[in-house]
DNA sequence: GTTACTGCAAACGATTTGCAAGTGG
DNA sequence: CCACTTGCAAATCGTTTGCAGTAAC
């Protein structure tokens, strides 16, 4: 990620942080700093693993902890695909695009879409003030779309 | 809910399991007729609950079975919204609302919109055969919105 | 100093799984 | 009758919780 745009994200944290009166520790800047490593979705064991790797030991019950208030704070964006595992992502890269979710073998594809954004702001939402949004579309992926097919045409002959 | 559409959805069940070579069991009839009768979200727990004050015994598991069958089916349609539980909806009535998520107090509004559908159909994705979609827009409610407004006012005095 | 935060391990609880008995086709 | 379904109970595993030690402020 570019620099200078985590640096914003750092800072936004900071201000958050101060604002809510929470401390602002080593634990949860390491954190958000692996967390902007990832270019699309992670969890939480992911990013255990990922510390760890880089040699940063931190505990899972830090990471639920310090994940609760990134969200918060609104710099992540929650996402609950699968029922086994929660998934997060930088909440500057949930706003420009959508999700394609398979409802057979649960993948998930992002795909940015120029339009979206101006799409959703032309509904009206009335006694509601917008902060950010996200759209899944559940479908077929091309391979299990592809595997129904062939099924089809055996049982068909 | 309208008795004729009632039908109808028991109906597209029954061609689902005819092309899938399912079996017609009583069970999975009398789960379809107690979700029917929910207006809006509900989850296992509380559908296990219903049916058991209907008198009609069901033990989890199965309950878990159908309901995979009847998502599979694209007759109901599964949402994530907190951590601890699933929780699930006729497609029908999801498919032309969108959900309003205040980020402070975690209230969900659902907000019918005749655009939605239409709006997300221009879209395009590519490899992938769509199905249905879910919208959140993430933001503040008019509650939230008044009070954070209030203690701005108070701050500035 | 005070008290929020961290780490560890144990607890939790929704969902999943294994298997014997039941029943649809 | 075959094998898909059901019911029950036990297992699973991501997440939560309690508590003692640590460090932010």
């Amino acid at each position: 990620m570019d620099s200078k745009i985590q640096k914003e994200i750092r800072d936004s944290f900071t201000a958050y942080l101060t604002e809510k009166k929470l401390r602002k520790t080593k634990e949860r800047y390491a954190i958000l700093e692996e967390i902007c490593n990832f270019s699309e979705h992670f969890d939480i064991i992911t990013l255990h693993q990922r510390l760890l790797t880089a040699n940063f030991h931190v505990s899972k019950a830090t990471l639920y902890n310090t994940v609760d208030v990134l969200t918060d704070a609104g710099i992540i964006v929650r996402h609950q695909v699968t029922t086994q595992l929660v998934q997060y992502e930088l909440r500057r890269l949930a706003d420009s695009h959508l999700h394609l979710i398979c409802m057979k073998c649960s993948s998930v594809r992002e795909l940015k879409n120029a339009h979206l954004k101006g799409l959703i702001h032309t509904l009206k939402t009335p006694r509601f003030t917008p902060v950010f949004h996200s759209l899944y579309i559940y479908g077929l992926c091309a391979r299990c779309k592809n595997k129904q097919q062939k099924e089809l045409n055996k049982r068909n002959k």
